[in-house]
DNA sequence: ATTTAATTTTAGACAAATCTAAAATTTAAA
DNA sequence: TTTAAATTTTAGATTTGTCTAAAATTAAAT
């Protein structure tokens, strides 16, 4: 099956919002997509039409089976199209964005495999977000924000995801980088800002809005 | 200026019966783009209204200096992936040309540059035919196949592609030799016959298959 | 538990690209 | 040169994706 740039970027949306958000609601999705919730609509009916949503109006929705299967396709085509163009064409991780964007609908199955190849099967994109494989399973250890890493459980940081030059300065002040091992030490439920513990260094504290952008990954 | 992927379909193959044909009709156009007559004309004026074309109706019509340029830029981009395709990612010549037709249309002019720099600036894709630079001109000398030798236009034999010992002598029967001076005067489009003026003798009809391994290059 | 507010959906419109069938125009032929 | 044929264009419809404004529904607040 092949599907319009617009069908596959709400299935991608959708995916991310459901799997970062728990739950996607109109409004997010049009903001998301920057768009009006009326044409969010019309497109869920289409969605559900082609069996890729299920939907029922004023219920909400979310994606099936098939529906999770081709936003992962796009994401795989994404993110293996920026891995491509920062470390084969020296773009900076920052510029690459909107690029893979487009990249990401070009539709030849055999392109994608023959890039993954080339690209010599690369586990995780240049913001280190895991690019799945071509039956749509992550290969690679999975990501997840410091948010929702468990109590004292060591993780090892991968990636940030929202890299304004504010916040980089703040993770640099706190001596937190890529690759820095870490550990959540307690969760202040009052305003969710956590203590981290670096080795070798005293406890630090953050807010949550950094815990959400500060990505880690499960030591094996 | 950003054009839709059809309105850079239909300059392209404006573009290219141009340079073959000499002249471009709106069957001819309808039937390289898979499309009807009446389609055409409707792009024909959006084409005129962006001031890409010098169209009058029932007139013809053909690119002006800025629809070349769009049309030379479209080119170089198709061109390029497919030199990508082929010398990077290990496709055969004859299987590229679908998935350039995706790639072709995407947008990012620093991509395209970047591209061509990862290449090692390649002066002709896999097919032979010349990459034009990011000004749309053609830096390399063109050596062009018989069978894509414009109207009316003198060139010299350079080269014979496919050499067996059948086509030598058919070609010495017809006086075509290294370093004959010819021009096409017809084609047939039943069978891409050609018929062929050599200084001097008369007219002689050749067959697709032998003008396109018989290789020209244009007089400067 | 009503009322108010927020969310979501419908109704109807529009632009882009395409189509079919018919009309206009040009070209070729008798 | 008048008729016939081919080409090209118009008129009107269709599909896809989008929009605004208004209505329907759900959620929140007093």
């Amino acid at each position: 099956m092949k599907y319009s740039a617009s069908k596959e970027d709400h299935l991608k949306a959708i995916f991310h919002l459901q799997s970062e958000q728990g739950v996607v609601t109109t409004n997010a999705l049009a903001e998301a997509l920057q768009t009006r919730p009326a044409s969010v609509t019309d497109m869920l009916k289409k969605l559900k039409e082609q069996k890729l949503l299920l939907y029922e109006r004023y219920k909400g929705f979310r994606l099936n089976n098939e529906g999770k299967k081709v936003a992962l396709q796009i994401i795989r085509k994404h993110r293996l199209w920026e891995y491509f163009l920062v470390k084969k064409l020296q773009f900076g991780w920052d510029e690459v964005h909107e690029m893979a964007e487009e990249l990401e609908h070009i539709s030849s199955k055999k392109l994608v495999e023959r890039l993954d190849a080339f690209l010599g099967f690369p586990e995780t994109d240049p913001h280190g977000d895991p690019i799945p494989d071509s039956q749509g399973r992550f290969t690679s250890p999975r990501q997840l924000s410091l948010a929702q890493l468990p109590l004292n459980k060591v993780a090892e940081v991968s990636g940030i995801s929202r890299q304004t030059t504010e916040m980089l300065e703040l993770l640099q002040h706190k001596k937190i980088g890529l690759g820095t091992k870490l550990e959540v030490r307690r969760k202040f439920p009052f305003d969710n800002s956590l203590e981290i513990k670096i080795r070798n260094y005293p406890p630090v504290t953050i807010s949550s809005l950094v815990a959400k952008n500060v990505l880690v990954k499960d030591e094996e």
